[in-house]
DNA sequence: ATTTAATCTATAACACGTTATATAACACCC
DNA sequence: GGGTGTTATATAACGTGTTATAGATTAAAT
């Protein structure tokens, strides 16, 4: 039996562990997505939800909404109008801007998944996590709250001030 | 300002949200080693560190201990052997497996690395993480845990057994 | 002993994030 | 009003994970 290491190392392959546990939440939503039928990527459904919420979004607003770079999101937006799910026009009092919507198939999607698959989704990630002692929800956001007020490298945990 | 959807959507985004977390813990980590003058990635350093605890692994040993795929772990050894950290020889009694150990050089890098990289790396993230209610590292364990005896998919929170 | 199946590593093709940079449109200033 | 800087999006190149598959070696079976 091997030494799973990066969890023997803990604080420090959190970033590792983060991602790996992460991508594997991931890949399992996938499957329901997928045993549901429905012709989507797991990581595309922030985009749409996204639009859901706040009605028609640029392609910056889109990548800040969701938490990527910005080529992040015009490539998946291109994906999603290559699927007919959303609309790309120049905005009218600007052109640099490009405002994108869902479209009727985008919006049946989000509706369908609303009631069908987002719940049981978050039900079953609720089933993993919820019992958790603390609530894990704000734990990471205290985690990306704290990362953004002082990155990491300049937390020496009051240790050696480097001379 | 704009709404960031992934952590609106709690549970749903979960995976999303860790593996977000999770690139930015090792992006900044890097920063650590690369203002450390170290000329290695981050997430290269499971692979070493694995060796060094386990002594020489084969490549599918080191993929296991660092949770992650074959090709993978071919990928990145190949790295630290361009890099010459690492040394790679069939096993004396089965041709198929490539034992994988720790040059000199690589030895000096992680003996280094634990006496002055970790050691700030681990304590930074722990400033980070530390003070939060529950003990974060364990949650990820039994998220983890979790994950590995009922996948997602299977967890329907009791709600609808599908009739 | 030769064929067949299983195992281990390497390679190819892809997914999806990043940084760096090019291009187009707007805003400002002289 | 034409140059200059800024902003928004697109594209290129790369990093690092994945799945699928090929090749080589070992183990098993007839």
């Amino acid at each position: 039996m091997i030494e799973d290491v990066v969890r023997t190392l803990g604080f420090l392959c959190m970033g590792s562990r983060l991602r790996r546990i992460g991508e594997r939440l991931q890949a399992d939503t996938q499957q329901v997505i997928d045993e549901a039928g429905l012709g989507i990527q797991a990581g595309q459904y922030p985009f749409l939800a996204a639009i859901d919420r706040a009605g028609p979004l640029t392609i910056g607003e889109l990548a800040q909404a969701v938490g990527i770079t910005q080529p992040g999101a015009t490539r998946t937006i291109g994906q999603l109008l290559e699927l007919g799910y959303v609309d790309m026009q120049p905005a009218p009092d600007d052109q640099r801007r490009r405002l994108v919507s869902l479209t009727d198939k985008g919006q049946d999607l989000v509706d369908h998944s609303k009631k069908v698959i987002w719940p049981r989704i978050a039900a079953a990630v609720a089933d993993l996590c919820g019992d958790l002692d603390g609530p894990i929800l704000e734990q990471l956001a205290a985690i990306e709250d704290g990362l953004a007020a002082v990155p990491l490298a300049r937390r020496n945990a009051g240790k050696e001030e480097n001379s």
